[in-house]
DNA sequence: TGTACATCAGTGAACGCGCGTTCACTGATGTAC
DNA sequence: TGTACATCAGTGAACGCGCGTTCACTGATGTAC
């Protein structure tokens, strides 16, 4: 996918001459300036003439690092993802630390928080995509740290084993397990079929409602969408059983 | 926003010449091959020459029925959100006759098949907005229309009047009602907030599970989309109190 | 250490694309007397 | 019913835009002997 960095060497070992040093700097650059325009215009306007504007080189330099548009758009894609992956599992790590109230809320708050500040970014990973374009495949991974600082926690039973894992309701059970079943081996292994309907309802639950809000979807209508945030995201823990009362 | 359809008289009032007849027709036809082009590839690649091509008329004739491009796409977003309002107030009429389940399902089952059938209208409704354009203030009417199909139940106190109403775990309880205080009042009067916040959290789930469906990120993750869907909703309906079981 | 060659970075001009929009125009349709 | 004028629909050429990408090139950096 990647054009090669650095010639014929590992990607990631340390460059060897002064010329792979300089290369390895001006691919930095490149992202770096790219990745302001994202966040500024969005990924419809990034365009490989006015980062080259930027840097004051000739578009067709950019070649030397990119293959194409395209390729620099997957960089891009790739390093929001990973952004937002590790923000949410410092929370999630952080949340472990503290111990007490639970990493659902720390967590959810975390990617909201991300989200705001990166609105581009995150429409660019949960809103529409980009029409002709398909995203790597390796967005897999960061895809799936992001969903699991979130939802890890469940497998351990909850901040005190209080989860809630009664299956009262569970519509064709056999349908659903056989549904959810790729979610249930990675995530939730061992946990019940409605544990993982339930995580996957509130993961539905939060990125929709962070999406409602960074798309301007609440304008006008929820005044104080930080507070409603955080209302609906302890009924969804509540529902889990992660509260820190009483399910 | 729009030229004036119809020249001086009022855009709803019947033809008086065969010349408004034919321009009514005309319009309506740009707007068919449009809609058909939006539904293809999406709100990026919607381009007037395009559609004069597809039609065998100028360009430039265009403009004779909509003021620019952004007009066009206007009346295509109003178009879109009546369409899908229309859908989900038909099925919560459905609801109503039939009785018994209730319109959550009935209404929650009807956007997502719209949704699925309609991708990229969806993505102009939920999706990432479209970078410098704002969308036209008269959607803030079919918007409403959706969610008080949606939720419009809630007011009448559930199927048999075992609307959850406890207050319990409600953070910040004087916050959430002021940050809500619009929608409850045009949505659910005389309601407590924390009914309020839970449709929300309701209206979030379902937005978010669409999306997420929609736009590919249960690739490979949820086999079978339906399923989950019809639990994760039917698990909102509960918490709301609306399941046909006890609460 | 010095020379000959290979590799690579960056340039600048050019190609071809499709777009939205404007404008002066022709010819048809409608209207008033 | 017929004529004179106004309104409107649609044309075709043109403008200017910015884009991604290619290509032959120059000059600098690295490498092998």
């Amino acid at each position: 996918v990647f054009l090669a960095r650095n010639g014929k060497t590992d990607p990631v070992s340390a460059p060897r001459s002064a010329r792979d040093r300089v290369r390895q700097e001006l691919t930095r650059e490149i992202l770096e300036v790219a990745r302001a325009q994202l966040a500024r215009d969005g990924a419809a306007a990034l365009s490989l003439r006015s980062i080259a504007r930027e840097l004051e080189m000739s578009p067709s330099a950019l070649y030397r690092y990119f293959s194409s548009r395209d390729d620099l758009l997957s960089a891009l894609i790739l390093e929001a993802y990973g952004s937002l992956a590790d923000c949410a599992e410092e929370a999630a790590a952080a949340a472990r630390r503290l111990g007490g109230v639970g990493a659902w809320p720390a967590v959810s708050r975390a990617v909201r928080a991300w989200a705001i500040a990166h609105p581009h970014e995150w429409a660019l990973v949960f809103g529409s995509p980009v029409p002709g374009y398909e995203a790597p495949e390796a967005t897999v991974i960061p895809y799936a740290r992001i969903a699991a600082a979130l939802v890890g926690p469940l497998a351990a039973g909850g901040p005190e084993g209080q989860l809630n894992t009664t299956a009262a309701g569970l519509l064709r059970p056999d349908t659903l397990a056989a549904a959810v079943q790729p979610v249930a081996e990675a995530l939730l292994p061992g946990l019940p079929t409605a544990v993982v309907a339930r995580a996957l309802g509130g993961w539905a639950a939060l990125i929709g409602i962070i999406s409602l809000e960074v798309f301007g979807h609440w304008r006008n209508t929820v005044l104080d969408p930080g507070s409603l945030f955080d209302q609906v995201m302890a009924d969804q823990a509540r529902a889990l059983g992660l509260s820190g009362e009483a399910g």
